[in-house]
RNA sequence: GGAGAGGUGACCGAGAGGCCGAUGGUGCUCGCCUGGAAAGCGGGUGUAGUGAAAGCUACCGGGGGUUCGAAUCCCCCCCUCUCCGCCA
């Protein structure tokens, strides 16, 4: 959520920016809505005002025949001010609605550009491997050597979903104490092991919800989301709390599986693992100074990208123009790794500064080494890596001409010593 | 799922229609005292909205209601604890 007063404020330079980023955008509303709303407020709190003061006097009084005049005119103010109350509700409704319904502003040194077509490379890693042979995309592969089984996952579930058996389940549990671990003893994070069901109100700090409810899977009687990234979970840690100065940066990892409906994509990836309605992801969460969270973006995706260079798979990092980058993020870099079955980079972390856009709706605060008043955080997140993602790329990256699958190097001690993966 | 007890400021804990944004204590902080510290003494110490400011308004788990007036009474919901049931 943006800040009300610097809406206020810089209405049409905020317009200016947020027209870069994709999507219509109608703010027409909010001038009127803003001032009906300060309009209202201090129609019912000077009538409120009145009334305390009355009724105060009302309570001193003794003798209550004396005052019953008094009695009645405020029995009069209370139905005015119920009625000043309810008006101010619904305009204090739309606000939010419009409110909650815009998205961040971009960072100033995103790139500007209408959609990913103008994402911009800023660097690449490693070279990418030379077959003798035709490589195979990791499909085929996985289910060559009988450790991706997407038919039988059809039948247990549906499209979307995977079925890991034997080496493949334990290539991918390797992954995540991996990733979990890097973090953890290299990068200084700490691990987090939090709820896969959220409520709303955590669905509404980070930005997932009202807007994007369709793509979240949802319980029925008890109105609890399944996370579609552990953002959800381990950003709303904080929430409603005020942190102090000296603990920040604050820097969590946890693994969990995510949820996505992934409404609006049928027909798109329909085979492999890299679309699925679950998958597994390490996540990386930061909360730090405003003044902090640009040098943080960097090193958390340093630290992200660190996985990749482990694992030996190449890489390159796309800065997002503003009409590519997600509702809540002002900034956003997207690692995206080589596979050679599909000719292609695709997206396996993608890092964010969500500045204090997340940190003002969950009411994310610290306070200040001598200050009285508590500031909004910055909130940053990114993948650290994607699981099942790292799993299909080093399938891809790592198959052999004999369709055997090599264990990279510092993966082997995870897999029981196991040097590669054939039938 | 059943029965009971609770949810008050950073924490503990009072308050049971008006004198309560809330006694007291702990913590924190500033000052005095001290060679320094402890102890002691004195002051300060929630968040948000609105306003140029003084101030005003709201908030005692959440939402409704009764009343001139609600932390306090009534209704619904959520959460925690204890016991029983069930279960990993």
């Amino acid at each position: 959520m943006l800040d009300i007063k610097y809406l206020r404020d810089n209405f049409a330079a905020a317009q200016k920016a947020l027209a870069t980023r994709s999507g219509e955008l109608d703010l027409s509303g909010f001038q009127a809505l803003d001032q009906q709303r300060r309009e209202l407020l201090s129609e019912t709190e000077t009538l409120k005002a009145e009334k305390n003061k009355v009724s105060a006097l009302i309570g001193q009084t003794k003798d209550k025949s004396q005052v019953q005049g008094e009695i009645a005119r405020m029995k009069e103010v209370s139905a005015q001010i119920k009625e000043l109350d309810e008006r101010l509700r619904s305009v204090e409704e739309q606000l939010s609605e419009l409110l909650m319904g815009i998205p961040n502003i971009p960072h100033e040194q995103s790139p500007v550009g209408a959609s990913e077509e103008e994402n911009v490379e800023i660097r690449s890693w490693g070279d990418r491997p030379n077959f003798a042979f035709a490589p195979q995309a990791h499909w085929d592969i996985g289910e060559k050597l009988g450790i991706l089984d997407f038919e039988r996952a059809g039948k247990i579930s549906g499209a979307r979903f995977a079925l890991y058996t034997g080496a493949g389940a334990r290539l991918e549990r390797a992954l995540i104490n991996f990733m979990l671990d890097l973090h953890t003893e290299q990068h200084g994070y700490l691990e987090t092991l939090p709820p896969f069901l959220v409520n709303r109100a955590s669905m509404t700090g980070t930005g997932q919800l009202p807007k994007f409810e369709s793509d979240l899977f949802h319980t029925e009687e008890v109105d609890l989301f399944l996370i579609p990234t552990a953002e959800v979970p381990v950003t709303n840690i904080h929430r409603d709390e005020i942190l102090n100065e000296k603990q920040l940066p604050l820097c969590y990892t946890a693994y969990t599986p995510c949820f996505r409906k992934e409404a609006g994509s049928h027909g798109r990836d329909t085979r492999g693992l890299i679309r699925q309605h679950q998958f597994n992801k390490v996540e990386l969460v930061k909360f730090t100074r405003p003044e902090d969270s640009d040098a943080e973006l960097e090193t958390l995706l340093q630290n992200a990208e660190k996985v990749l260079q482990l694992l030996e798979l190449p890489y390159r990092v796309v800065d997002l123009c503003t009409g590519d980058i997600g509702f809540s993020a002002a900034r956003t870099f997207d690692i995206e790794v080589w596979l050679p079955g599909q000719e292609c980079y695709r997206e396996i972390s993608s890092c964010s500064n969500f500045r204090d856009f997340q940190a003002r709706r969950a009411a994310i605060r610290f306070r200040r080494e001598g200050a009285k008043k508590p500031e909004l955080v910055h909130t940053l997140n990114g993948s650290g890596l994607a699981v099942g993602r790292t799993l299909l790329a080093i399938l891809e990256n790592y198959q052999q001409a004999d369709g055997s699958v090599l264990i990279p190097e510092v993966l082997k001690p995870y897999m029981g010593g196991l040097e590669k993966i054939d039938n």
